[in-house]
DNA sequence: CGCCCACTTGAAGCAGCTCAATTGAAGTGG
DNA sequence: CCACTTCAATTGAGCTGCTTCAAGTGGGCG
């Protein structure tokens, strides 16, 4: 069932965004420089401050990077689906993985080391330049995700991050509503947005009182999309007496 | 008393990150594609939203990066100083720029456009791949930024922000201390970290009792760097049987 | 001189965290 | 098929760090 055989791959490959404008047999040919990798379920890729000598491409399953603090709070700091790559901001800057990569659905990966993207960055440009607007791109993603975790409230992060989510691995469910595909605690959820548990737990309990959502062990139905993207914008009840866009013309 | 001189500027393009590696004669041609121009304290350089056609690299001054959310509250995404750019994931990702640029101290930038850009990354591959070190590494950075300000309280927060002022911009005050060479509100620290102007303060007072810092209007002196960063490490009084190291061996 | 602006300070409220106990669903082994 | 374990999730109660609202203070500058 899982996509093994090298044809497949280069499709696959096709639509990855860092081997975006590649001919097949370019294609093939990196492909023949990544090393296959069968992954499962609570297995660990890298593990944080490790020297980054690896960067992976997600071929199949899920895959979930975490950063740690010192005092053993964590952060999810990505959330991988097949065609995703991670690893790379650790092995093309610093030397060091910023957080451990765990397996949350089985699958494979494909692996690059740093000889083998050598050759492919001097041999392939376009890959190099890909690989900026990549890189550029989560970092403008990033930086949202950092206003957002700032400036709102945990019921309206919590509705971003399911959304976000909606938008990766949704599956529609059997009417009206989808399901997020993956396998995901309150837990998890609590890392993703940064808050507790319990306050997960409590939110969507609520929302699901109003019909939202459904919930189940490690799972969660949304029901109404459009009630989380007007959850994720407003908070609690909307002020309508807001100032629609700030049109920055005072001097700060 | 400004570098205005082309020759000044080949030393300081020789420093800059993007340009490393760069034979003198490469690094005039390059200068040669930018625009130079002065800037004056207030003015904004690019505004958030617009579409992103210019990369900037700062000569002399500093220049900070907002981005404001929907509904007014503003988060300072980046303070440069001299040597540092900005605009660059804009106009390397989406085109669009992520937030608004303010001088905040007058000097001047180099304007880089598009296709000086592109010139410059077909022509000087050593450039591209500079390129995407500064991004990844500004990408970690974010990262650490990120899990902090979920994790941690204001006050460890406001430390950790001043530490890293102090290594950027720092200026040995007389004695023992050293100042911010920068003007600097408490609402900027305010935003910068993530809160109120008020918390800010009253952080700043208290920590000013215990001679850590000397207040002035628009401007901080810390006197105690230690404590600084005794107070961004620890949770208010530190917990001394706390576990050193958790060594990520349970599974999740 | 008086206004404005950056800052301080007080008081009150609340969102979310912490501690703690319970529920209940999914295994597991007999 | 049933008892037992385990672990995710729920729920309650209390607390507190931070925000919000509101009122002042004092220095700088027109």
């Amino acid at each position: 069932m899982p996509t093994t055989h090298p044809h497949d791959d280069v499709h696959l490959f096709g639509t990855v965004p860092l081997f975006q404008g590649l001919r097949p047999e370019e294609i093939m040919r990196i492909h023949a420089l990544g090393r296959r990798q069968r992954v499962s379920e609570g297995e660990w890729l890298f593990r944080q401050g490790r020297p980054a000598t690896t960067m992976f491409l997600l071929v199949e399953g899920r895959v979930r990077v975490v950063q740690a603090g010192p005092h053993g709070q964590q952060v999810v700091l990505h959330l991988c689906g097949p065609g995703d790559m991670f690893g790379c901001s650790a092995v093309l800057g610093e030397r060091q993985y910023p957080g451990s990569a765990e397996v949350i659905s089985r699958g494979c990966v494909e692996r690059f080391d740093e000889a083998a993207l050598r050759t492919i960055t001097s041999h392939y440009p376009e890959v190099a330049r890909n690989a900026v607007a990549l890189l550029a791109g989560r970092i403008q993603e990033l930086r949202t995700r950092f206003r957002e975790n700032i400036t709102q409230h945990v019921e309206q992060r919590i509705a971003g991050a399911m959304l976000r989510l909606i938008e990766q691995a949704a599956v529609s469910d059997g009417r009206g509503g989808c399901r997020i595909a993956v396998r995901l605690s309150r837990q998890d959820l609590a890392e993703l947005v940064g808050t507790t548990m319990h306050t997960v737990s409590r939110t969507l309990v609520a929302w699901q009182s109003r019909g939202i959502v459904e919930l189940a062990r490690q799972r969660v139905c949304v029901r109404d999309v459009s009630a989380l993207v007007a959850l994720a914008a407003a908070p609690g009840t909307d002020d309508p007496h807001r100032v629609p866009a700030p049109p920055p013309t005072q001097a700060r």
